[in-house]
DNA sequence: TATAATACCACGACTGACGTAGTATGTCAA
DNA sequence: TTGACATACTACGTCAGTCGTGGTATTATA
């Protein structure tokens, strides 16, 4: 199980990668993240939601209210400014890997 | 440049592949690890300086005073439970790439 | 009837990164 | 000789993000 601590700073790109594969909400998130993960990183429920708020706040997804099954749901959809901030991100990340390879024994 | 967010939790592993090197001291393990970084990373002074108390109050380096040109210098080395610390963290890095690839698109 | 799964939110604690500022010595050029 | 720059740290307070705890509410299933 991967440490929090090495993750943050890539919860919002993790997100944003499910999002852009098509709407979703914060519960299915979650199990997405789990599954892609191969269950090596859990997101709390807690880091999921004010990720989320974060996320809207800062324009790079648009939220809107679902009916499913009698429950509610708060749907999750990219924005361009998200996926500009996404594509960022993973070119960001292809440099932080060569980064700290430096750091690491084989 | 590379944010923090991204580097947190590896900022102590940088410094332990430093000073397992051989001894060094916090000014020159920051010049290093810009060195190494090939300047894409410059740890801030007083974050390298707490990871430096951090890492000594968990065991993982001990510190000895020194003098060079009239000027006061405190040493870092390394520890043997220093040594396994950083040992995880480099498997924990190499699970951490694959984890995190998944969630980027090429 | 109770338990788990679904779906989410509020609140406060904690940790680590960082901005600002300060101390003190040595070097080197104008 | 004065001022800038490199060296070598330390103190203090702020901020953002993660997470523990606990709560609300509905549906499915055993």
């Amino acid at each position: 199980m991967i440490s929090s601590d090495i993750i943050r700073g890539y919860t919002d790109t993790m997100i944003l990668f499910i999002v852009s594969c098509g709407d979703s909400y914060g519960y299915e998130i979650s199990k997405q993240i789990k599954d892609i993960s191969d269950d090596n990183y859990v997101m709390k429920e807690t880091t999921l939601y004010s990720a989320l708020t974060r996320l809207e706040k800062n324009g790079f997804i648009t939220s809107y209210s679902g009916m499913h099954d009698g429950r509610k749901r708060t749907y999750y959809r990219i924005t361009d400014e998200g996926s500009r901030y996404y594509k960022e991100k993973c070119e960001e990340w292809e440099l932080t890997k060569k980064v700290i390879d430096n750091f690491i024994e084989v």
